[in-house]
DNA sequence: TATTTGTACAACCAAATGGTTGTGTATGAT
DNA sequence: ATCATACACAACCATTTGGTTGTACAAATA
């Protein structure tokens, strides 16, 4: 089990999930996002360090205080490999297809 | 650290990502999957067993063979969640916007 | 019938995960 | 100067994860 740091890990946590869509709504410090979360401080670091990494959010301290900004364009690549999927199924019969026809046409 | 056994969770895997690109060509059974995989047949059906409580693929007995279908249409869920978060990432000046427009025409 | 094939089940393992508490340390406000 | 705030770092913990080996068994095939 090698540590994987992707974005495709960032999203398959639920509190990750709820931190990027806090974060989506704009940019907000640590203490915000603790906030209602129901975990504690150093759990919810703990996460943002897991975003971190994946390239998911981008720290600016400011002060004392830690501000997180969300970068989306992140989730790219999951859609891309979604459809990428779709793809290859909505392929999965060409060649019987082709096949077919070419019985009809010989 | 309950238990989730969800979609998002199922793609955090490359193995799985791995068996969901393979099956997305066509239905496979397990002595299939595991060719080239790298990994042992237990390992596998590991994984499938994740796969298969997420609903991510359905299983087919077939005299001794465990045939493996994909069901893509699960994915709907990770597209729908990624497309809410841009949704709110756009819409984060919105108020701001009202606000500046209303400042002007007062 | 004997053997190979396709699979299932259980136990085991190290590492990662998702939390916690406890302590220290700057920064800003009173 | 004091105190509250916002954070970082470390240690600890139970559970989950992602594999492994070993054993057993039913279904095809020779």
């Amino acid at each position: 089990m090698i540590e994987r740091r992707d974005v495709f890990q960032a999203i398959a946590d639920p509190t990750r999930r709820m931190i990027i869509q806090k974060l989506s709504k704009g940019a907000l410090n640590i203490g915000q996002i603790v906030a209602d979360s129901g975990i504690t401080r150093q759990g919810i670091a703990k996460h943002l360090k897991v975003l971190s990494e994946c390239g998911m959010i981008s720290l600016t301290q400011k002060g004392r205080e830690q501000f997180c900004e969300v970068r989306l364009d992140q989730l790219d690549e999951v859609i891309d490999w979604v459809n990428a999927s779709r793809k290859l199924w909505n392929q999965r019969f060409e060649k019987l297809d082709k096949f077919l026809t070419d019985e009809k046409t010989r």
